[in-house]
DNA sequence: GTCTTGACGTTTA
DNA sequence: CTAAACGCCAAGA
């Protein structure tokens, strides 16, 4: 009955706020996939915001290539138009990317469970 | 309805 | 320190 059409609304509001946190990554500055998960109460459920990103492909509003894994790799890099794209996009704000990895990650690290502070 | 894959993260060997 | 397995939730085949 409504099951079905209430799981679907509660996915699409969890798509929205990894879309809405993304959104709100700073120029300059990176997150991971767990801290977005974290912030949204999905805990370990880091996959899934990498799941919403790719749902979210094709929105320039959306800075997927800030979102990074914890280690400050680039692994979303093969999901965009070009692979270098992403660390195109990265150093353009002024952050440093090398061997598709972030460097001073943990500098630019942008929690938002810490920022916005929850 | 079941199995596999996936832009991750943590834990154990 | 490195490598592999498990756990998480969702979607596609």
């Amino acid at each position: 009955m409504s099951q079905t059409i209430k799981l679907s609304e509660k996915n699409k509001d969890f798509f929205e706020h990894v879309y809405q946190v993304t959104r709100l990554i700073p120029e300059g500055r990176v997150t991971s996939y767990g801290a977005i998960a974290r912030y949204l109460g999905m805990g370990r459920a880091a996959r899934m915001v990498g799941w919403a990103m790719n749902a979210c492909m094709g929105r320039p509003d959306i800075p997927a290539h800030r979102v990074v894994n914890r280690l400050g790799m680039l692994t979303g890099k093969i999901h965009f138009e070009t692979l270098t794209k992403m660390q195109e996009q990265l150093e353009a704000e002024g952050i440093v990317v090398e061997n598709d990895k972030v460097v001073d990650f943990k500098k630019l690290n942008w929690d938002p469970t810490l920022e916005l502070e929850l």
